[in-house]
DNA sequence: GTGAAAGCGCTAACAT
DNA sequence: ATGTTAGCGCTTTCAC
């Protein structure tokens, strides 16, 4: 392995010159730049990511938390987000959470000891800790779709669950529902109680009130794409007919929603633009230029397929 | 931050004494062990891993290469591998290809730079130079679900290709099909191209031969279930029925093989165990123990669902 | 069994 | 503009 020493040497400086060339600092003649960049080449020299790490204090590596990454949704959002974390010199530490609390807060161990500049958050358990475990050893967050932060430091970037759920309500009422119902699998799921709410919020608007589970709903909304499939196998399972019996909407559009046999009325969200932001937004974090719109909120819309129909009369 | 200096003066012994504590090295005595291990507790220490790898050129780190973290397999897969190497106190850095020579090679930089101990390849191109870069720089390696290593010094764990596309092509035979196809999107992808082999060896067994693409044929195998199931979307798209007029098989068995709506025909690989296996494995390599077999073939199974049926008389 | 000392390869004051 | 120096926090001989 070849240090900045051999480079050094081979180019009759010191050091710190090499080091000046190799992180781009201004204060180095054109001459000597010269010089030592063909010993760098000569060498191939390639700088120590883990001695850089040590002394400057940072790693270069930011995290990316995520409840499901067999999910698409998140999947999409992680190769985003990794692309561009690599775009920019970072490396990606992905930790599956399944949103359990005891694998958060060892998420949060290891993100802090491992030294990431940033954390990435697409997804967590309602009110977990670990957004705050890594603001107090100075870590950067930013969550990704996953709604309004309530701490000031954290940045954000989602789909507007808000005007998503009065679409999707709007929608179902003027297929003559009245009886509708949010689910999502994990009880208390971040993502999935914000959603749930701009549900409710959506429907109280017009006098309507929430189902407490699909039983005996028309309409099933899901907090995403994935239930909302797994919904229509357990509901078919059971006898019933999608839409005809029950009406179902996700959340995410990922590729499956449209597919022939799947076709899912659902909110699109752009996995792709959401992780790369996340990105762009933690590394402003990282660098402390929070001069640009610190969150963000996409536009949603509502995409209209074949899981939604008419009530039954 | 607290330092191995912190807690040796706190404990009154020396930095190497609360290093060789902290490694559980047994040359310390039980006496400044407890005291050792009390401000160790007291401070809440935790090893810096920056330095500690610095120091022992170990990252503690391992890569994960993949084409595509979306398939769920793969997905899956990662998730397996991440948990076990969490379990062992290992991040784990994933990487997404596309398959792309050039992606594959930065991979191969970055793995490189960031001094991971080793590398779990869960898909690349036919003839990837990303292993050998690899193995040059003493990064062990391993596939996962990517068939058969042409170099001894790379571990493997996979589902036996062999028999699960003679169980596939048995299958479809008895069916009455002879016109059939293997289909993969991105041509020359490893895993892919060695299912179609091993698909043709099965057809040519039986005096038969494979069609070029899957027009005309009555029977096609995907490389894997997503593309299975693209396909069906595809097909159908152009008015054509499955099973009827087509009959499709995947290779996986994702969650998604089962749905009601889809019933794909498929081959069961199991993702977690090959996810976790790969990483067992490829620690073994950089414990540099290779006592146990570094290549395990995983017995392949047929599912058979609604997308394969009788070919029309 | 324990401690002192010498770095791992790099960066960032501070001199020159 | 370039070099000197002093570490970052840890591991690991090597003495004692």
């Amino acid at each position: 392995m070849t240090t900045l020493l051999d480079v050094a040497r081979r180019a009759g400086v010191s050091r710190s010159t090499v080091s000046n060339v190799v992180r781009g600092s201004e204060l180095v003649s054109e001459a000597t730049r010269k010089k030592v960049e063909r010993a760098i080449a000569e060498f191939g020299y390639q700088p120590n990511v883990i001695a850089r790490a040590l002394r400057a204090r940072s790693t270069t590596a930011l995290g990316i938390v995520l409840p499901d990454l067999t999910n698409p949704f998140h999947a999409e959002m992680t190769v985003a987000a990794e692309k561009e974390a690599s775009r920019l010199g970072f490396a990606l530490l992905a930790i599956n959470t399944e949103c359990d609390r005891a694998i958060e807060q060892e998420a949060a161990r290891v993100l802090i000891a491992r030294q990431v500049d940033g954390v990435v958050v697409g997804g967590m358990s309602l009110g977990s800790k670990l957004p705050r475990l890594l603001l107090d050893r100075g870590i950067a967050v930013v969550f990704a779709s996953l709604g309004d932060p309530e701490e000031r430091e954290i940045g954000m970037v989602d789909t507007d669950d808000a005007s998503a759920m009065e679409a999707v309500v709007s929608h179902l009422c003027e297929l003559g529902h009245r009886d509708m119902a949010f689910v999502s699998q994990r009880l208390r799921e971040h993502a999935g109680e914000r959603r749930r709410h701009a549900f409710v919020k959506a429907l109280v608007r017009r006098g309507l009130r929430p189902l407490p589970s699909a039983h005996g709903a028309t309409a099933v909304i899901a907090h995403n794409d994935m239930q909302a499939i797994a919904m229509i196998d357990r509901l078919e399972s059971q006898g019933l007919r999608i839409p005809d019996d029950v009406s179902i909407v996700g959340f995410d559009d990922i590729p499956l929603a449209r597919h022939s046999r799947i076709g899912l009325t659902t909110i699109r969200s752009d996995a792709t633009v959401i992780g790369r932001r996340a990105v762009e937004l933690v590394l402003e974090a990282v660098r402390g230029k929070r001069l640009k719109p610190f969150r963000e909120i996409l536009p949603a819309s509502l995409v209209i397929r074949s899981s939604t129909g008419k009530v039954k009369a």
